[in-house]
DNA sequence: ATAGGGTTAG
């Protein structure tokens, strides 16, 4: 007996653990209450493997309030809440009594249920127990409301109240966000430890306050792992990976033993730096130091080596996990293979993942959205409120909202929120954000501009994405008015903002403007010179496009030579024309439209023969014209069509519409313009129509369904072609419409025979 | 403790 008990006070690990019990199967105690209690409890320390601590259950017949006791502990320091009641339940058919004990295990574990167990205690007889109390304040001060912890806690004589009771208090607080009242108490309090300490720390890093969270862990009389993770954590939640990595060394430096949490923080902090080399030295780390590599902290690499570029890596890990896997790995996975837009797999994850949850969702949803599927990212949705079973959330939205504006989809936009506000979806910055982004893509300024009146606070993102708005509509003055707005609010304007500026000058030929505004960048970036290239290649300043390009600090990207290409075609120059497009066919050797855009300048200046030599280099190349489609909301559906479609099942009256509108434009003296030679002139030739170019197609559609005299939104996937352009500026004035179609970045507003953008020929 | 969101463009 005495070598057993020798045994037992050195459970180090589960090795041990295992040789205890064999020991005790040895001496035949294994249905002695007291030594399978012992082992439950060193199965708690150790988180032994449930089947084996549940093996141990079994062994005793007779199991007493000790038994059930350590059982009862071990699946609520595993979380599993359902075991733990089913425990209890079974202690009760046993007719075992529960003591005070048991309550503030099951307190803790029960949730909102625990509610029911404070006069359950209380009529027993507990109430005053010390760990009953605590058990019960804790509980209302986790769950709410936090005035019943309070009252609690108000009952307790002066004396009997200890440092556990404050602290519940404390972390309460802070989790109703009453930062005040934490403070207050903190301060009031007769004594602290680490633990209250630690929560002021996660109380301040949780409001972002991470300079307060950090005086308070300077000051601590005593920190233990869990202090420096709080403040790790603190760092890394806030974005503050850098701030992170430093204390990790400073921990490291002080001898600080990190565990399973420091590590899966550092991990976290390490795959938002996206840095393959510092991951590689962590995981060097982690494998000269042996870590013990548990479920989260393997998650945890696998998200840091998806962030990293190594798609494999992270999927051999997934692939080990096997049964250890939990949603969050399943999401990791799902979202990685997003990243690198991989939707086949990412799909089949989906498919196969048992209990998906409104993450796995999002990420899906957002996944498709930023791999240009904005309609299947809307299918999802309609699928994910279909089922039901889950409540879509902010982050939901935001995609599905963002989804609409690249789609140019006004009318699903409105649905979407309507179905905000019918659900008391709460929408944050970034929601309204996408808001503004949605409503100025569907062509609907006066929305945007009005989300973003009503909005109370604004970041740098909302007026970032009002003013391409603003760009795309070719409003120049409201753009760089709305930059001195920012600049005003204390908003600094980024990079990001002084494109859609830029571009906003340059789609309104506001040439002195945007010199001014590019001026003012103190360190322009590539993107920055390549709008400036365009407003001055746009107004016709080709000398000087040129020039800014040769004197740019570094080396111009395709978004520089493209510019130069198209102010080459708009204003006609055959030989700067070529110079662009031969850097461009380097730089770009698979897009098809430099190709046609220099065979369209080439057109331009009667060179047929030149013409014909980029249609054959074209072919030999390997080029393939992109398709370019156009669609029309009309009765919730988006109707697509691409050049010479006649899937649509009204295809035959709109290519009868067609004819009508070709005669109607012979008539009017429209001709149909040769330079459009490398998209579809065989097809033009041989139908006696007016051209089958997707827009048209489109806009006939919608002149078929809509209404008399509504305006007809159109987008367009590509730029909106020249003899189109032409077309559709006819269409608007024999039909007496108003037409507005999105190309690819801009709004062609056609109305009366003109068009908004007067630049673009 | 680990997973998901918005703005750029010839």
């Amino acid at each position: 007996m005495l070598e057993l008990g020798s045994i037992a006070s050195r459970v180090g690990n589960f090795n041990h653990l295992r040789q205890l019990h064999a020991q005790i199967i040895h001496n035949s105690l294994h249905h002695h209450n007291y030594w399978v209690a012992l082992l439950i409890n060193h199965c708690t320390r150790l988180r032994a493997p449930p089947h084996y601590t549940h093996l141990l259950f079994n062994s005793t017949l007779n199991p007493n309030v000790f038994v059930f006791t350590s059982m009862l502990r071990f699946y609520s320091h595993l979380q599993d809440h359902a075991k733990v009641v089913l425990m209890y339940e079974q202690m009760q058919g046993c007719g075992v009594r529960p003591d005070a004990f048991v309550y503030p295990i099951l307190i803790k574990s029960a949730g909102t249920g625990g509610i029911g167990f404070h006069a359950h205690v209380l009529k027993l007889g507990h109430g005053s127990d010390a760990f009953v109390r605590n058990a019960v304040i804790d509980m209302y001060a986790r769950l709410g409301p936090i005035g019943h912890a309070r009252k609690v806690f108000d009952e307790i004589p002066d004396y009997e109240r200890k440092v556990a009771d404050w602290n519940a208090m404390v972390s309460g607080y802070w989790k109703w966000e009453s930062e005040g009242q934490a403070q207050w108490l903190f301060d009031v309090m007769p004594e602290r430890n680490v633990i209250t300490w630690t929560a002021m720390v996660t109380g301040y890093a949780k409001v972002k306050d991470l300079e307060a969270a950090r005086r308070y862990f300077d000051c601590m009389p005593e920190r233990s792992v869990v202090s420096w993770n709080a403040m790790l954590s603190g760092y890394a939640q806030n974005g503050l990976a850098e701030e992170a990595l430093r204390l990790f060394d400073e921990m490291v430096n002080a001898g600080i033993e990190p565990d399973e949490t420091t590590w899966v923080t550092v991990i976290s902090a390490c795959s938002s730096r996206g840095d393959p080399c510092l991951a590689a030295s962590l995981v060097r780390t982690l494998h000269q130091k042996r870590i013990q590599l548990n479920c989260f902290v393997r998650t945890a690499l696998l998200d840091m080596y998806a962030k990293c570029g190594s798609i494999g890596a992270a999927r051999r890990i997934f692939d080990e996990l096997g049964a250890y896997r939990n949603s969050v790995t399943w999401n990791a996975m799902i979202s990685a293979y997003m990243r690198v837009g991989d939707l086949d797999s990412a799909r089949k994850l989906f498919n196969t993942m048992p209990g998906r949850n409104v993450v796995t969702w999002n990420s899906m949803i957002a996944g498709y959205a930023q791999n240009g599927q904005s309609a299947m990212a809307i299918e999802l949705f309609k699928e994910m409120i279909t089922a039901k079973k889950l409540t879509p959330d902010e982050v939901t939205m935001v995609s599905v909202i963002s989804a609409c504006g690249h789609l140019g989809a006004l009318e699903l936009g409105n649905w979407v929120v309507r179905f905000l506000t019918e659900n008391q979806i709460k929408l944050s910055i970034s929601g309204h954000n996408a808001m503004i982004f949605m409503y100025s893509r569907c062509g609907s300024m006066e929305d945007a501009k009005r989300v973003f009146q009503e909005m109370a606070t604004r970041d740098v993102v909302s007026y970032n994405t009002l003013i391409s708005g603003f760009a795309a509509h070719g409003h120049g003055v409201e753009a760089i008015n709305l930059m001195s707005t920012m600049k005003e609010g204390g908003i600094e304007p980024d990079r990001v903002t002084f494109i859609g500026v830029l571009t906003a000058c340059s789609h309104a030929g506001l040439l002195e403007e945007g010199r001014k505004v590019f001026e003012s960048i103190k360190d322009p970036a590539i993107d920055h010179y390549a709008c400036m290239v365009d407003l001055l290649g746009r107004v016709g300043e080709l000398e000087d496009a040129k020039r800014t390009m040769e004197r740019m600090p570094m080396e111009p990207h395709a978004g520089v030579y493209g510019s130069l290409l198209n102010a080459s075609r708009i204003h006609k120059q055959v030989e700067l024309g070529e110079l662009a497009a031969n850097k461009l066919f380097e730089l770009e050797p698979d897009n098809s439209g430099n190709f046609i855009l220099l065979s369209n300048i080439y057109a331009s200046a009667g060179r047929w023969k030149d013409v014909e030599r980029i249609r054959e280099a074209m072919k030999k190349g390997g080029v393939k014209k992109t398709t370019g489609w156009s669609w029309v909301e009309y009765g919730g559906k988006l109707h697509k069509f691409i050049v010479a479609d006649r899937s649509h099942e009204r295809s035959d009256d709109i290519y009868q519409l067609l004819i009508e509108l070709r005669k109607k434009m012979r008539e009017a003296g429209y001709i149909a313009d040769k330079s459009c030679v490398l998209r579809d002139v065989e097809e033009e030739e041989k139908e006696e129509i007016v051209g089958t170019h997707s827009e048209k197609l489109a806009i006939c559609y919608a002149l078929l369904v809509s209404e008399a005299g509504a305006v007809i939104r159109v987008v367009k996937n590509l730029r909106v072609c020249w003899d189109c352009h032409t077309a559709i500026k006819m269409i608007s004035k024999l039909e007496g419409r108003v037409i507005i179609v999105r190309d690819n970045n801009r709004f062609h507003c056609f109305n009366d025979g003109l068009c908004s953008c007067k630049d673009y020929w």
